[in-house]
DNA sequence: TCCTATGCTGAACGGCGATTCAGTATGGGA
DNA sequence: TCCCATACTGAATCGCCGTTCAGCATAGGA
């Protein structure tokens, strides 16, 4: 076993925690899934992380942080408004490379009855929510999109991209990329009043 | 203990479990939670059901044939296209009195990993589906409603519900009852190109 | 070079929870 | 009335998995 420093080791079991919780599932991972994944021992994890609960915890915080990062800079690589928005939910989209997203449904499921977890998918989603919001307001701003309610906006975009990332995750009855896109074109058009056409096709207008 | 037909006794111990499943979550309920709440012992619920994952997925196939029905009752009580529609969906809104929501995110979890689930799940949702388009086909032909594709458009009306049923149950920066009802019928008036106010207040129109 | 703080391990522990089993008892048919 | 198929139980089993523990070993400062 090569030593590493705690600070290390630990970054390093947190990403192979959220690999193995994407694989087996929040609530059948085991301590030895991960540690075997790791090439590590299972002591080794509870000497780093002194219990399970904790392990997954901090491996959903740090996933959080990466998501709201890759956020940011997938909103500084475009240049106009639409090209922007239209980067962030497709990020954002089931379709996306977003690798995340059964992740998310799970914990979900645990933050049902789980407070701590709760409340750190609320900042998630507030964050996220607001980060489309203000897109929009600067569409708006450009004129290139219409609402009086940029928040009320994304969140009904996001929530749409929920549900559908529901039913593209879970395999049955699967909706297709295209139908996916396409929806999220069709919402984004009605909500912000923007010919679906420049939605569709941002980088040739 | 009073000896019943094991008929009776399954239905018994399977509604149990559906309280239990909600109460604990899918992954937490052990056998003992439901055998203590129904009164029995745990040996019984295994001579019935054999194994636990048998005895949660008969409760789940039990619970989508229950809310399919009530779907059914819904739909029959009321008369106008547009009374139909928002019954249905009103009904399957989180803040409607479907109780089993929980039990419905807890499903998504599992059924990622598991085909059998998925396969309940995709029925279910299928027949949703189904049902609110023919709902909303119903409304068309009627005059009530105009949209050329009603299986796309009961398909988002219903995710987008998933989506905010999701935020609902989460209970971080919970949308309120209005606020769901709103959106709910913002999106039918935009996909059904139909009055909000019609929607709004369809018993008096 | 040595020494120690600390990263790391394997083996054992402990408890939990599903399932088994051997047996009890009762409702309903003959 | 009797009998037995079967609903039902408590106690025991058994495997699993998180956590503990006693110690090993190495990086890096003195």
């Amino acid at each position: 076993m090569v030593r590493k420093s705690a600070q290390d080791r630990r970054v390093e079991v947190l990403n192979e925690t959220l690999n193995q919780i994407q694989l087996l599932g929040m609530s059948a991972v085991r301590v030895a899934d991960v540690a075997e994944a790791a090439g590590v021992s299972a002591s080794l994890i509870i000497y780093h992380f002194r219990t399970k609960e904790n392990l997954i915890a901090e491996a959903l915080i740090l996933a959080t942080e990466r998501d709201l990062s890759t956020l940011g800079r997938v909103v500084r690589d475009a240049d106009t408004p639409i090209a922007r928005l239209l980067g962030a939910l497709s990020w954002y989209a089931p379709t996306g490379e977003a690798r995340g997203w059964q992740i998310w449904i799970d914990a979900w499921s645990a933050a049902m009855r789980d407070r701590a977890l709760a409340k750190v998918l609320g900042q998630l989603q507030e964050r996220w929510i607001d980060a489309v919001a203000e897109l929009i307001g600067e569409g708006v701003a450009a004129g290139d999109f219409h609402t009086d309610d940029p928040v009320g906006a994304a969140s009904r975009l996001t929530a749409l991209l929920d549900g559908l990332a529901v039913r593209y995750l879970v395999e049955f009855a699967r909706p297709s990329h295209d139908d996916i896109r396409r929806w999220l074109i069709r919402q984004m058009a009605g909500e912000l009043g923007v010919d679906e056409d420049a939605l569709a096709a941002p980088r040739r207008a």
